[in-house]
DNA sequence: GTCTATATACTGATAGAC
DNA sequence: GTCTATCAGTATATAGAC
């Protein structure tokens, strides 16, 4: 009954998915170790033993979701077209930023919590993954600024600054609607106006 | 004995200093639930009941460190001068909250632990406390603008980009020393530039 | 594949000797 | 005030029936 190679069966894949759905929930909510396999079956509607029949442990969901996430979260980066026009590839790459963390706030904090307590889990991924393909688009936004067509600024300094703001709306929601107050209903536009401002104003020649 | 009004000796005051330094260190790294009481008690070099003797519970260390954080992480926006240069005082109060992301990463790891997964112990000082101080600094950001001396953008974003930006150094430390691997040494000089450079643009008529 | 029941380990907190 | 010993509660993971 086996119907692809991984050896998956459609039921499989589906409970595997509603697992990993329910794991999202709970690990960027309250951290690993604050979260227990019991609220990870409820929220996904099964009991533990059966949860744990899917998945050996724990720790083994947790690492699913961030082998997963990397690839995904990085995307946007990816995308950045050295044959697009400077200005509007950066502002673009922003936008999607940002409607990552309206879209994925659950992802956004499941690696914030990760990041923020040491990267035990993804660090290699940081050095070996992720540092090769900033060190490339930084490359181009540096020709970009050498052939005056952004103002110059430190360009890894520049891709730090676009994930801090943007994942700044997700990570810190709470904060960030608590201060605006309930007149607020969504920060999200405002927010997009205020960083295409911003980097317009940083980058714009 | 006491020797003050709180009616703790000099020692009693020596050793809860050592143990909410040991908590705050463990905390910090591993937020609230991945912590033991063990842990702070190995760290503080006590006995977990002799820790247990000075406060009643691992949650009201917790509590005691948040806040008293409060105060400490706000004061920088506090002493922004309604009466000083509007360009010279954002400049200072981002140069003032990147000093504390470098001096004080513990705390401001703390306190994205606690906002990231909900702000279950502080929540309603975000909305008593800290909403206000945002509101008078940021009429007092708006009054600067209206008169024309920066360029117009959103007040409370304005201070979003500059909170955002400054602990981003401190809570994801990790991954930014990853990205710009072991040739640089201490990237604190380069993200003061960099900030610098970009809330001038982004500010300066 | 899914369940109940449980083994095993850990953690917060307390009792009671000194 | 500080310690050893320990309790009670909780959490991960497994055994074994169905």
């Amino acid at each position: 009954m086996k119907d692809n190679p991984a050896g998956q069966t459609r039921i499989q894949r589906h409970k595997i998915a509603t697992i990993t759905d329910a794991a999202l929930d709970v690990f960027s909510t309250h951290g690993f170790r604050g979260s227990t396999v019991d609220q990870i079956a409820k929220a996904a509607e099964l009991s533990k033993p059966n949860l744990l029949y899917y998945f050996p442990s724990k720790e083994a969901i947790h690492t699913h979701l961030l082998d997963n996430l990397l690839d995904i979260w990085v995307d946007p980066l990816r995308q950045l077209d050295p044959e697009g026009d400077p200005l509007e590839e950066i502002l673009t790459y922003v936008r999607r930023k940002l409607a990552m963390s309206r879209d994925m706030p659950r992802e956004s904090r499941l690696f914030a919590n990760e990041v923020l307590q040491g990267a035990q889990h993804i660090g290699d991924s940081l050095s070996n993954f992720l540092k090769p393909l900033v060190d490339e688009k930084a490359a181009v936004i540096q020709l970009w600024m050498d052939q005056g067509a952004l103002k110059p600024s430190d360009p890894r300094h520049l891709i730090f600054s676009i994930w801090s703001l943007t994942q700044h709306y997700a990570d810190f929601d709470v904060q960030v609607r608590a201060v605006l107050g309930p007149e607020v209903e969504d920060p999200f536009p405002e927010a997009e106006d205020y960083l295409i401002t911003l980097f317009s104003r940083q980058l714009k020649v």
